[in-house]
DNA sequence: AATGAATGAGCATTCATTCAT
DNA sequence: AATGAATGAATGCTCATTCAT
């Protein structure tokens, strides 16, 4: 488990912001460490390089964003009301939270994204993995590979949270409703 | 339309080469035109700045994606036939070509994306609108708004061909059938 | 004597124009090119270099400027009513024509101006020279070393242009005789 | 009151030294930072562009001439004798320090003279102000435009040093008397 | 530990000049 | 002769990184 003091995590608010208000270009040290309230050589004590600093930001936030799907979901609840959960505190942290998305759309689609380990990204997921097995076990998803019941799932959030964004229209719990209702028709048994 | 000289595409064609590699940063005017095989100055006859260089890929890039996800389609097929052959299509193009999805998804996740216009981007989907309508008309899909039935299929072909290409998973028509399969449970009628 | 084509000629109104509007740095071949209504490979079918171009400028305008000094001057007016007319030529021309000095100020100084040889200096203020002969002959003038009464006249000329364009102050004739008069006194026997 | 620290009056001076001998052209950041032992990215933290470097050394040598030219003043000598000493100062100024003064022709005669302003322009002669309002509470000066009194006195030095320079001829004190003299009649009363 | 001044490699862009047509 | 597309060296400026304090 990574542990940050506080100053390390002043910094990454800092390059959260700035990164997520002017790209990855156009976030120069300078600006993050002025937002920071520290100054530039400072990072460095904590980074080696800038690379290892955005990528630090992006493993504090995933974790975070899976903290965040997760919250509401209990060993209690049948499998579908947690999927519901998960799917629509997915939608919800995707459609508003922008700055954190923003950064982890661009750093997904870079050439950092290869920096994070097949090994990372795993322990990021593997949270998930109680839920899924526990569905298989009950039988409540069709026949279909991992792989497409995550892309209908997640890939109908971010693209859904996408549009809203861009179209600036407004997240309703309907919505969510009708769109996990289909997600769910497209995964689940009968 | 847009009208291009042979030596404004090789520019294009070294541009989309090198940030696919690259990434966008990592991606100086001085390599695309060695790539090019022609000179720096060159690329600034025909694009005032380097902005308007990757604007000019992309445009050029989407109206290829689009005419590559139409190949098959027909109006003597049936709606269900064509959505399949435009979600499979999509697919196979997500997950084989790689450079130019690269390319795109990080002008996607970019400042650069905002350059492109709405009417630039209605236009781009307009060629979809007749499938859609048709659709509609027969009562194919059930009762979604339009954003949750683009997001199923788009999302999910995005996000699959982004697993299969990071997993480096091979792509099969199975697997593209129970996709499709998935997503068509989620947004036709029964 | 230099000839000069008309297309030269009008490659020099050209640069005469862009370079007194945009300064020396910002007159690029190219927009020379433009304005004078040729291909930029023309003009080095004129001129070796962007430089040559611009001596030869000069030299075209030094020219025109000495002739126009001289208008109204004949051998029956009197030595006094000659440099009158001499500086009142100066002076209004130095004031009005704006394009063309702010040309040759910056000519002067700039390194350029070192490559107009002495002899070339010399030609263009030899016409002076059968009047202040004349002067010297009818003791007209105080017993000054030549560069003092020069720079006198010349100076004050130039000075008092230079204040009238950058105040924008309109130029009386009052003014140029109130001028004169002291110049002359400067000068002048007795 | 700028004050200025010592590394920035080494890149003025370098700059002053580079610009003199090489024109405003072919005086890259580059070849300042290497004269004055700096990089060439620390000037960027004393200046933000070029032009601002240049405007900032015309400034420094303005009020540096200035201050040489009253060299000598004081109240107790009487007006004649203070004009003839700021005189003499200010010719023996433009003929002996030749960077300086190169630098700041090609100043004058560019764009980047427009880039001060008139209050600016003020200041740095207001401290003639009080002779000059001297000379005329004591009737010494004979009833000409403030324009035509300057013009006569500064076009004068700044044209005879130009020919000094250019022929290479030594300024003596007889010199320096005998064109003050001129001067002086042109302006004094009787 | 923290700072921020200093560095200089690297980049986008310009423009004098060439040369195939 | 005339053209203007092509070139690439040169320049102003940025910014990740270092290091003296």
């Amino acid at each position: 488990m990574i542990t940050r003091t506080e100053k390390q995590n002043d910094i990454l608010d800092a390059a959260l912001q700035i990164i997520s208000e002017r790209g990855f270009h156009d976030s120069p040290i300078s600006a993050i460490a002025k937002q920071a309230g520290v100054g530039a050589g400072t990072i460095y004590r904590y980074y080696e390089t800038k690379d290892d600093l955005i990528r630090d930001l992006y493993l504090r936030e995933k974790v975070a964003v899976v903290d965040q799907m997760l919250v509401g979901t209990n060993q209690e609840l049948t499998v579908k009301e947690n999927f519901r959960r998960i799917w629509g505190n997915a939608l919800r942290i995707h459609t508003s939270d922008q700055p954190k998305f923003r950064f982890m759309d661009q750093f997904y689609n870079s050439p950092y994204s290869g920096t994070v380990s097949a090994e990372e990204r795993r322990e990021l997921t593997a949270r998930f993995d109680v839920l899924m097995n526990r569905a298989v076990g009950e039988k409540m998803l069709r026949d279909l590979p991992q792989p497409v019941v995550g892309a209908v799932m997640m890939g109908t959030v971010s693209y859904l949270a996408q549009i809203l964004r861009s179209h600036a229209l407004e997240l309703t719990d309907e919505l969510s409703e009708q769109a996990f209702d289909a997600v769910w028709r497209a995964i689940a048994e009968s």
